[in-house]
DNA sequence: CCTCTGCATCGACGATTATCAATACCGTGC
DNA sequence: GCACGGTATTGATAATCGTCGATGCAGAGG
């Protein structure tokens, strides 16, 4: 992918995808531009399918908020192809990400990706 | 005083819509059931299309965080026709609240339905 | 080397969706 | 009543998406 070089955040160091502080402008925090409004919808977008919901809800109660995907297309009635189209989605999200241990695959949740999207439908300043 | 001090109270009784507390099951807080995903995944689908994020980021920002449809019309460089089928998947999604004023339209944000979909994204209970 | 297993990618097909033009609907004002 | 302006609905079309079977690819173990 293309690099970013201009984050000086050491924070951001390992975070690979563009989505966790890309991503998700305040909804509520004044008109959006064309792009802003574009990028948070590719998010919502990953979770507008409920596949893809329940495989995230799945993930993220597994051990240590991770699953491989021999469990996933187990508990599902759908074909593997689709369960690895549907975490792929969700990796590319950034909502989810991809680490490979022995033969298998493993997907992790990343809370901070669903923690930015939460904040960003909520009012910018929550008066109360 | 009014909305915010307690959940279980008669305001729900002018909620006609479906959305504001049987959309969102937390999506961190177990393995999620197929209806579950389902009503999860019909919001944010309203939310899936940069068009609709837009239009909500453009309500919020009116005075009274409601606006006239013919306001909107006229900032998005859509037809009319697209400008209201938009509405209306926001509306039904709960997002949205629709009142005619004389001739016009005017559609108003719901942020209870926004917050419930924000804390839908978090752990469970953070217990500190 | 070869085979087996877990996962990803490809190609195709049906279903859903975003968009528009045309039209219908509903208040307002004459 | 009639005409007009704002909004919703309909019907059609192109694009996107979810799903599958077939296939490819990479790592493990003979």
């Amino acid at each position: 992918m293309d690099a970013r070089t201009t984050h000086t955040l050491p924070l951001l160091d390992h975070i690979d995808d563009a989505a966790a502080e890309a991503c998700c402008p305040p909804i509520l925090g004044g008109v959006l531009s064309e792009d802003e409004a574009e990028q948070a919808a590719r998010v919502f977008k990953a979770l507008a399918d409920p596949t893809r919901v329940r495989l995230l809800s799945m993930v993220a109660a597994s051990a240590g908020r991770e699953a491989c995907v021999c469990d996933l297309t187990g508990s599902l009635d759908l074909s593997q192809p689709t369960i690895s189209h549907h975490l792929k989605v969700l990796k590319d999200a950034g909502l989810l990400e991809r680490e490979r241990r022995g033969s298998w695959a493993y997907y992790r949740l990343r809370p901070e990706a669903l923690a930015v999207l939460s904040r960003a439908l909520l009012p910018v300043a929550p008066r109360r």
